[in-house]
DNA sequence: TCATAATAGTTGCATTTGCAACTAAATCAA
DNA sequence: TTGATTTAGTTGCAAATGCAACTATTATGA
């Protein structure tokens, strides 16, 4: 077997290559979607993710909610103050450990986890729209075997069936 | 027809989201990718971009890098500045038109160029060694199609097939 | 029981980013 | 011509980001 360098003088251009074009299509999701959000609901990006994984299941610590959202410690705390103080999430620090606090929607932050989720399944589904159900299922799983390589230590992306 | 909303309470799981899922793969690849140019080369994303198209094409000036590497034209000002201060691109203003100018690969860029190609080349094919030639080609596919619908303005992704 | 280490979360800061405003040069239109 | 527009590229700045250092609290272990 030849050592390495196998790979002689292949073309590099850039808008074939991977990393490249990942970043420009999800700086253009995010772009587009952030807009959204921010217009329609005056909320960011990681505002958005924490409302998300609160409305999926209410009751997190900030670390819970920063190793499911992929969001750092800082960024966690910074967006959750900001939620608390505009009453959308409420923190009820835990008697048995003073350290921790668990993070709940308040009334106020499930209408409006109400009113965007429909809004941004719908800019999922207008992305998703000329693939078909199979191809989209591909997508997910092509995906999925990327971020595996891309970042190993994550134990997310496990095959989340139904 | 039933007017809109036909879609009634499909879940919303963060990691199941596809702008979610691409930020956050995204931004490890290009963190990864971005760590090494940076350890072994002292190069940021932005300048490797300016590298990368000139290394294709040389002799574009900054407007057109702007235009093939989606950057703003003010990150391909201080970039380009950066890397003409490091004697790794020229800049050589138009005679016809004093407000263009030239940037060009110096001797020393071209060098770089060489020298970081085949690892950016390495990276991708480690990022893609779990999937077939065919699914390889299927992910550019979808890519392209996603793209079509976030930035349709965009004339690039053009189906550049050979 | 007291010093050390670990954990939860916050604050501070330096860097990066994105965008608006600007300068310089060329073009267009009267 | 020359005044108004357009284009190329730069500068400045406000906001976002990422990371290190910090405080407060709990756990560990001699």
């Amino acid at each position: 077997m030849t050592k390495s360098a196998d790979h002689p003088q292949e073309t590099l251009r850039l808008d074939g290559f991977l990393p490249y074009r990942l970043s420009v299509l999800s700086n253009a999701v995010s772009r587009k979607i952030a807009d959204m959000y921010e217009r329609e609901f005056d909320i960011s990006i990681w505002q958005w993710r924490i409302i998300a994984v609160l409305g999926e299941s209410d009751g997190l610590t900030s670390t819970e909610v920063a190793n499911r959202t992929l969001m750092d410690k800082p960024a966690v705390s910074r967006a959750a103050a900001s939620l608390t103080e505009r009453n959308i999430i409420s923190r009820k620090s835990d008697d048995a450990d003073r350290r921790k606090a668990e993070l709940r929607l308040t009334d106020k932050g499930r209408e409006i986890y109400a009113a965007i989720k429909p809004r941004a399944l719908a800019y999922e589904r207008e992305l998703l729209a000329s693939l078909s159900p199979e191809e989209s299922r591909m997508l997910h799983g092509l995906l999925t075997r990327l971020s595996h390589i891309a970042s190993p230590d994550r134990n997310l992306w496990s095959e989340t069936g139904e």
